[in-house]
Formats: structure tokens, sequence, C-alpha cells
DNA sequence: AGGCTATATGACTCTTGAGTAAGTTAACCC
DNA sequence: GGGTTAACTTACTCAAGAGTCATATAGCCT
């Protein structure tokens, strides 16, 4: 009885792509994440599709499934690259030694410098369209506390030293600081033609706009 | 042959809750939108499916795909709803003569006022599962202008003021001014210890923190 | 009472996308 | 060269939700 025209049940389906292509598993979860990283953060989680993700990597839908379990252990695995490279960025920053106006210059400086060879990384953290719920999530709120902490531990600092110590007036300082920072990003990822140094410039222009003369001593800006 | 067992085909489905209610069309459409801004409100468009309106204003869904078209549809009329809501707001306020800080304090004191009792309008207008595409948000960008406008105004203002007529510094300080409004109004929604009139004194509060003393001359603040 | 129309719905279809079952293939080892 | 294992895939199931069809009911008019 031939193999090929085998009158048993057991048809047999040929697969002319399966079979390892000599990439282990780290390197294909490596390429994966950076493919998921470019699309979540193009196109938001629900932009995305799993299928796109594998089409993007060059591999079939099952292998990332075989890898990550779900499309929120993917999306878990992409925000933990992203914002890892993020928070990474604020921590070398924030011990740069600058206090007030001057550190958050610094700060927004090097996420210029940072994002602009891969912009998309930072809609990946920020992404709108991700669900809050999901207990998945709660390992996102933990990374996102650290990138509050930051935000709140400079705002206190300059709030301290106007004399306000209200904690709550210096919660919702942070979250309009917060916003503050985010916001001036995606306008310069909206609008391409800054590069990160004329942008850096810009906002040192608008703060002086607002706040009058900045103190920028100790940093490489202005 | 009997109605009730006939033998035909043409089967028969007793519905015991068709028929008139009593309600005519226009105020059918009121309730519907009012269900639906509550839910696109809270839970976002994604997170809001038609059915869910449907079952929240006690009617069924088909009657939305008569009156509203599509999902779309009743978003765009749920949208036009809240954000004529939230527009005349602003223009009450923008006439009120008042100008820099102290405009800005006055736009946030309203805007406090207006969403105590129906929170939910405010996430109708900035919902950030809407769809960014889809040509019937060409009309909800047209609206957005409106409020984007008005913001520009108040900026410009206070940058022409402190001598920056840089279009495009006024542009993203412009997007920096309305997160740092859309953020106070989410962590005031978020904190609901604050009634309308101390999370406006709370404003005024961290204005001067950051700012220094402010001119409220004309207004009821302060 | 009988017909007309606006109001209203139960029960479908169809698409999309998450997730899975059941395998197939290539490389490596002895 | 046969067995083992990791890498990889084809072809499916299943659920949710947008949108539709065909029809039913109530009130009004004459």
């Amino acid at each position: 009885m031939s193999r090929l025209s085998s009158v048993s049940s057991a048809t047999r389906t040929p697969r002319p792509n399966a079979g390892t292509k000599g990439v282990a598993r780290p390197e294909r979860e490596a390429q994966i994440v950076e493919a998921g990283c470019r699309l979540f953060g193009e196109r938001g989680y629900i932009g995305t599709s799993v299928a796109d993700v594998a089409e993007s990597a060059g591999i079939s839908k099952p292998l990332i499934y075989n890898y990550f379990g779900s499309k929120d252990g993917l999306h878990v695995a992409c925000v933990q690259h992203a914002s890892g490279v993020l928070v990474s960025e604020i921590e070398r920053t924030a011990a740069s030694g600058t206090i007030g106006f001057a550190r958050a210059a610094v700060t927004l400086d090097g996420m210029f410098r940072l994002l602009e060879p891969r912009p998309w990384l930072w809609r990946v953290v920020f992404d709108a369209t991700a669900p809050r719920e999901g207990e998945a999530q709660a390992w996102l709120a933990e990374h996102e506390r650290r990138i509050i902490d930051f935000g709140r531990e400079g705002v206190a600092e300059l709030m301290h030293l106007s004399g306000n110590h209200d904690d709550l007036d210096i919660d919702a300082m942070r979250a309009a600081w917060e916003s503050i920072f985010r916001s001036l990003v995606n306008w310069w990822l909206d609008h391409p033609g800054d590069s990160p140094e004329e942008m850096t410039q810009r906002c040192l222009r608008i703060f002086t706009t607002v706040f009058g003369e900045l103190d920028l001593a100790g940093t490489a800006l202005g």
C-alpha cells in the first residue's frame, strides 16, 4: 500500500516549511519580540493580531503560542522589553545629579535620543488600547510604578523647594508632569521634522517662556 | 387549519415584546444616546458592544440599527452629544474675559462642575480606544479641532505675553497644555474625594507653586 | 371592525481573530 | 542509518460581536 495514496483514514499533510531552520529558541523569541514591539507600538494592542506578528517575524502562529502561551504572554514580553529600555534610560538620567527643571530637560533630551532609531517603543508602553484589566497586566503596573516613582521624586523635589508639602498636591502635579512628558514626546513623534537636539531646544524655549530663565548648570544642554 | 399549529413552512414566532411602547423615535434616540454615552465613556468604544447598549437602554439591538445604522453611527451620535456639552462649557468660559493662568483656572473650574454629575462624558470624547481611522471619525476630528483651537488661543496669548512667537513652539505647548488639562481632570475623576471646589483650589495651589503668585482679578475663584 | 404605519424584536448569518490538535521535518548523536 | 528531540507547520475549532431578515404588535384613523 503506497504511503502517498493510503486508503486508510490517516491522511498525510505535507509541510514543506516545517522543521528547524537552525534558529534556537532564545534567538527566535527575540526576533518575535522585536516584530511584536514594532506592530504593537505602531498599531496598538487591539489593532495587532497574533497572525500579523507571526507573518512579520517570518514564522507561523503556533510557534508564538509555543513560546509565549497567549497573545497576552507575547504582549507582556514586548512590554517588558520596551519598558526595560525606557526605564533604564530614565534611571540613567535620574542619576545624573541634576534637579528641578534641569532634571526635566535632561530626561526629555535622553528620551528623544533614545527613541530616534525606534520611536515605536514608546507606544508599546503607553498603549491606550492595551487591556487595563487582565492579570497579565499586573506586572505592567509594577514596572509603570517604577516610572511613576521617578516622576514623583522629581516633582516632590521641585515642590518642596517652593514650600508645598501636600502629598495630594504632589501626586496631582506628578500626574500633570507625566502627561506633559508624554505629550511632548508624542508631539515630537508626530512631527518628524525635528531632530532630537532641535526638540530638546524647543522644550527649553517653552520652559523658559513659561517659567522664566532656567538654571542649566551641570548639564550638557543649552 | 389552525394558525398556531400550521403545517405549512411559514412558522410563526411569537414576539411578546414587539410593538410600540408609546415612545416616539426622537425620545427613544435620546435614551439610547444617553445609555451609549455612559457605556462608551466607562468602558471605551472597544469594550462596548451594541448589544450592551441595547440592554442598558432597555430595547433590542435591531432598533439601534434602525435608528443609527451602525455601531459607528451610534458612536458618532454619542460623541456629538458629549462634545457638544463640553465645547459649550469651554466656549462659555472662554468668553469670560479672563486671560493667561486665570483663564486656565476658570476653564478647569467650569469643567469640574460640569462633569461632577456625569463624569463619563469626558471619556466619551477623549476615548483612547475609539477608531482613529474610519471616515465616520472625520467628523469627530472637526469637533476636536474646535476644542484644540480654544487651547491654542489661550496658549498663544500666554506665550505672546512672554515674547515667544514661534508657531511650532506654540503648537507643542498647546499639546502640553491640553494634556495637563486632561491629566488634572483624569486625576480628579480617579480621586473622588475632592469636590469640584476643592479640586479647583488644589489646581490653584499647584499653579502657584510652579509659577509663583497668580493674578485672579475678575474671577470668582481664590 | 379592518387596514395602515411606526415601533419593535427573535433568530438568524458572517467575519474576525484567539487558541489548539495533530502532526512533519531537520539536525544531531551514536 | 535509526532513534530522539527541538523547531516548526497545516488545518482546524470555537466564541464574540457586527450586522440583517422577516415578521409581530400596538395605536390610530376611518
